[in-house]
This record gives structure tokens, sequence and C-alpha cells, in this order.
DNA sequence: GTGCTTTTATCACTGGAAATGATTTTTTAA
DNA sequence: TTAAAAAATCATTTCCAGTGATAAAAGCAC
């Protein structure tokens, strides 16, 4: 049973006449006439009564229905694809923690908008499980930080340029403590895989005292309250911090700017492989151009 | 874009691999890169990245989507054709109003407690109606009244032998009224096509007296009770009567015997034609065979 | 890295079916 | 009855799905 045939079908039901379908379709009666042979044959039932107008039978009835909602899967799947017509679907999108809540309300807001029949998924995770879920084509495209591990099968063009500080429930004198100070510190963090995380790895490198105890958060949320309560510190983006100061009493340190320093980027699979829905993403005006988040 | 193709993508999404798909699907392996290439070729766009095992890219993923509701439509319309399968889909009926009044609520409810996968679409109209309907296409079967018309593209079998009675509001001495009387009453039927109006005016037949007013009516429950309140009489079948003498005070005439005889048939279209749900109603043991209702 | 295995891509070839155009048969309308 | 229109049939061409063999690529073990 092919696509084709049920097209013939359709066409002959709906106009009445094996010729005026051929003529429809683009093809020539003898053809439409053999294609609703195959079909009959297939089935084992007559399909069409052959009089004037051409009439279904019962049975023909009966495919009619099946036909029309294949024919109009298969017309939707076809403009899926089209350069030109509206992209439509999920856009499966991941995200870090801290990125969907400083960034992604507003982009996403100015997307879905402009995008009315595209429909957002987002899915948070540390950067590796991004990658992975990347790879793994569970995600259309993540934002996520990497140290430039450009080059591989993953297409990354750099979005946020953020900065990174430590933050404390209680007050920071005199700046970053030292790293005695520091490995006696809990910190708190993500769970393994975070981008960040790294960050308190290589802020407490070279030490031969024992590792600060890490405490894993999978919220945001949870990690600022747990701070600002004294549970410990973190590390976050600056930008991330903000929006959490009216609500909480918050210290902040800077970090030595090359650990400070990290750049967010859009991770995707290479061009060729994007659905229509991810091809306006990717290139709107939504997606910022490695925009500097002071 | 075949059938065939979107069933070969979908196996290797869900095999992860070319060859195991070629393997479920029972062909070779070059067949199925040669379909995906013909997909990605089509659609301009590639489906699957070719890692281990093989994922979908953006865009595959949104065809996947496609593929699988496609490839279940399919799969369905193909089961409803298979003499084993379950039959399913919808049983467009017709049927005369008395016939549907008197018979079918009986007929039609072990009929749907047996096939409850079978969607019954019941239209009721004149004999003549129904069979330009079951000619167009519009209706599977239909329960009509006919003079033995058989022979034509239409099957026919016979299912209730009626008898025809004269239904009046008032006493009726002396059982059939003369022709003089009759032509002066005034006759209620249905409209135009009915098999029983037939009757009316076989029995007034040869007469030179100006034909009596006929006022059509479209309900059986309409007709009976004006004629219960002595607007008219009326011709109809006596087990059609019998359920409203509880109600009305109604006055029953006999017609001679070769007025009063009607057959009432069940009409469709040749074996042939069938849907299985056609099938299944035809062939079921709640289609009488020539029940004589008397 | 080197070899070994698994998997996919490429290629030439074959069979069969889709498409075509001409013609016949059937149906419908005049 | 005839003329016109529509569907079926048929011979022919074209194209493509499917096959098997082989090459290339990707994993995997060591």
């Amino acid at each position: 049973m092919l696509i084709r045939s049920l097209e013939m079908f359709t066409a002959v039901v709906e106009t009445g006449s094996f010729s005026a379908a051929a003529e429809r379709l683009h093809t020539v009666q003898s053809n439409v006439t053999a294609h609703i042979k195959k079909l009959e044959a297939e089935l084992e039932v007559s399909l069409l009564s052959r009089r004037t107008p051409v009439a279904p039978t019962p049975a023909g009835h009966q495919l009619l229905d099946y036909a029309r909602r294949i024919g109009a899967l298969h017309a939707q799947a076809r403009a899926c694809f089209r350069a030109d017509g509206e992209p439509a679907g999920e856009l499966r999108l991941g995200s870090m923690e801290t990125t969907a809540a400083v960034h992604l309300p507003r982009l996403l807001t100015t997307f879905a908008r402009r995008w009315p029949s595209i429909a957002v998924h987002l899915r948070t995770g540390t950067s590796a499980e991004l990658i992975e879920a990347l790879r793994a084509g569970q995600l259309d495209a993540a934002f996520l930080a990497v140290e430039g591990e450009e080059g591989d099968d993953l297409l990354m063009k750099p979005v946020f340029e953020e900065r990174l500080v430590l933050v404390s429930g209680r007050p920071l004198q005199g700046g970053l403590p030292d790293r005695q100070t520091l490995s006696r510190t809990p910190f708190l963090a993500f769970r393994q895989g975070c981008g960040y995380r790294q960050t308190v790895e290589m802020l407490l490198a070279g030490q031969r005292a024992p590792a600060p105890r890490i405490h894993e958060f999978g919220s945001l949320d949870a990690i600022v309250g747990c701070v600002a309560a004294g549970m410990g510190v973190a590390v976050l983006p600056e930008s991330a911090v903000g929006q959490y100061r009216q609500r909480f009493q918050l210290h902040i340190a800077e970090l030595p700017d090359d650990l400070a320093r990290v750049t967010t980027v859009i991770a995707s699979t290479p061009k060729g492989t994007w659905s229509r829905a991810l091809a306006v993403f990717m290139e709107g005006e939504w997606m910022p151009e490695a925009r500097s988040v002071a």
C-alpha cells in the first residue's frame, strides 16, 4: 500500500472520476486505474463502484477515512521540512539551572510569542548531562558552560559571558578567603557534571589539605537559600545571584579573573541536522551574540 | 516518501542500527541505507547521526513523530480489511421510520453489544431516498420496502413480513370504508418516496374522484398522534401501530391481502464491496430471515 | 597506536512495478 | 442510434526497490 495509491484513491473519490483524478495528480488515467486495482487486489475487496460519478463502496468509504488521515499527515510532514513553511513541532531545549533562571525567561517568552506553533520543552541539567543528551538525540540544543572544546560533532556558539563570584551568607572581609579557610568551609554546588563545579575544584587545587565537604543540590533556589542561611559558600554566576539579593542577605567576593570568566554557549548538532524549529531558534534575533553579562 | 521508507526509518531509530532494522524488516542493510538516504535527500536534511547506537538528529526526531503516526494508521487500515481481525470503524445504516421504531432498537442493541468497536450510524428516510443513498455510497445497508426489484446492482434480502393496516382515530364500522368515503378522507403519510405510500395510492387507484388530500409527515410519532386526534387516516404496518395502542384510542381496519402484505428487505451493495463491519452485520444472527411479523 | 570486529556506504545488477500512450470496451447523454 | 466521455486493457518504456559483494568507517580490545 503506497501513499501514492491512497492519494489517487482519495482524488478519485473527491473528483468522482478516474480521469479527473489523473489530471489533478499530473499522471495518466491508466495509471490511476492500475493503482486502484492494486489496492483492491491487496485488500481483496472492491473499493469503487464504477458508475458516473464514481462512488466509494462501503469498504471504500472505510479506506477513504484512513487515506485522508494518512494523506494529511504526509502533507504535514513534508510541510514541516520545507524551508518556506511555518516551522512547527517541538523544540527540545536543555539548560543549566542558572541560565534557565536568569536568561531563559525573557528569551523563551520572546521566542514563543514569535513562533506560536512551536512547542518548547525545557530540561535542566549539568553541562555534562546536557551534552550527552544532545549526542543521544534527546535534545535539539542546550545552554551550557564548557571550556572551548569546539571542533567535535557539536556546534557551539557563545551567547553569554558570565562572571563567577563566591557567595556567602556571612560577611567576607578582605574579599576572597585564603585557601586554608576555604578548605574548611563547606561548599554548595550542583551535582557532578556542572561546569561551575570545576571552578570550585580549581579554586582549591594544589592543596594538600583534605577537600572541603561539597553538598550537592539540584536547584539554584536551594543553593542560594542555604548559602544565605549560613550552611556554606557557593560559586555562582553574578547574574544568577543578583535576583536573590533583595530576598536574602548575601555577601559576595570576586574570584581571580582566570577562574571568574566563564562562557555560556548554545550547543547543538550541526546545521544540516536541524529541524525547521531548531533553525529559527538558532538563527533568530533572540539568540544573543556573546553578550557580556556584567 | 514511501510508507516503507518511514517504516525503515522508525525501525532504525528503534533498533539503533541499520543492520538490525534490516533484519527486523526482512531485507538487507544496503536497502535500508538507500531508503534513509532517499528520505534525507528528499527532505534535504540529515536524519540520523551515524554513531553507535544510531541516534536521530533534531530533524530526525521530528520526522520520527510523523513516521510513527503514519505507520500506526497504515497498520490499522490493513487490520481493518483482514478477515481475521476485529471489525471496526463505522457502519452507516439506513431505515424507514417504521422499521427504525419497531425492529431496530432490539436488533441494534444486540449488534452493538457483540461488536463494541463498530460505530453504528442510523439515518432514516423513505425507501427511495435510502436506495439513492446506497447507490451514492453514503450508506452501507438499509432497511426498506420495495416490490421485488431484485437483480440490479443492489443486493436485497427479505427480513420482515409486515401487514399494513388502515389506522383511524374514529371507529371503523364494517372494516375498510368504501372508496367513496376514502377519497373524501385526508391521508397522513410519509413524504414522497415511502414504500407504504404507494399502497395508499393503489388503494385509491382507478377512481375518477379527485385524490384525497395527503398530508406529509416526517415522523411516525407525528402521524400516529394526528391520526388519533382525528386529522385523518394512515396506512401503517400493524407492528408499528401496536406500541401506540396503549397511549391512543386507535381503530384499525384490515386491507385486502394483495395490498396488505409488504416485505421489508435489508439492501446493500454486493458482497465483494463490504467492509468487515458490514459483513458481520449482514451475516450475523441478529439479521432475521424473513421473519413474519403478524 | 595496531589489529580485529562490527557497522555503514558504495556499487553493479536484476526483477518488478510505476508510468505512459494507444486502443478497445463500456457507459452516458443526446 | 449515434456521438461523446470515461474506464479498462495492453504493449512498452522507465525507473527504482531490493540484492549481494565489497569497500570504507567506526568501535573495541590490547
